[in-house]
DNA sequence: ACCATATATCATAATGTCAGGATATGTCAA
DNA sequence: TTGACATATCCTGACATTATGATATATGGT
């Protein structure tokens, strides 16, 4: 299976998905989401600290680019991560920050 | 092997890399870098348009986010993917755009 | 030296993002 | 209704990013 040059409307939704990402705070919400489950805003608050209007903030623009997925329940909104994307880069990460990271690659 | 949470320096470092992907031209450039191998920069100038500055500034965005590496060959410089995460990263993408991946999808 | 090519940098303006604090909305219970 | 809790939105100033166009630097050939 030859690799292809992919859509460029793809890359370019992708490179949305990065960009949210891309934010240290945004990406321990996610991280978080991965490890924990669903979990509702005030649980991510006391957990990730900061100001609540910060962090809905971020829940919104993770939740606009498709990456998490918001769910009202009573009082609470539950928030999950919606996209395996997401999960596979972390899962990303964690390989390459194992002792071991040194992996050989199949390049071209 | 249980899923711990990654330091927050390490995400912090991460999300950099992230945010530098998390722009179409880059992502293209980069994309470009995976499929075809070192290249000199006024050949991505040629497959990939735009003007000449902006390509020199994302390059060098690039660069000192370390995602990729310059190597001056005479009048030429050119650039190779320097790190096997941005490589990673195209390969999830692949993965999602099979025809049975998830789309994401968008609340209100 | 000059010239052409290849790449980098500068300057600017428009736009986007960020943190912080204040305020508004929604939900439930008494 | 009131109050308490949970979440969302608004506002503002500081700062970053972007595209664009112009200019500068580097290299090799004549």
């Amino acid at each position: 299976m030859q690799k292809q040059p992919l859509p460029v409307s793809f890359m370019n939704q992708m490179a949305d998905v990065l960009k949210v990402m891309g934010h240290g705070f945004r990406l321990r919400i996610v991280e978080f989401l991965d490890l924990h489950g669903p979990t509702p805003a005030h649980v991510l608050l006391a957990a990730l600290g900061g100001a609540q209007g910060a962090l809905s903030q971020h829940l919104s623009r993770l939740r606009l680019a498709g990456v998490i997925q918001a769910e009202r329940r009573g009082k609470e909104v539950w928030f999950t991560i919606a996209t395996p994307a997401a999960a596979t880069l972390l899962n990303c990460m964690r390989q390459r920050m194992s002792p071991d990271a040194k992996t050989p690659r199949k390049s071209r």
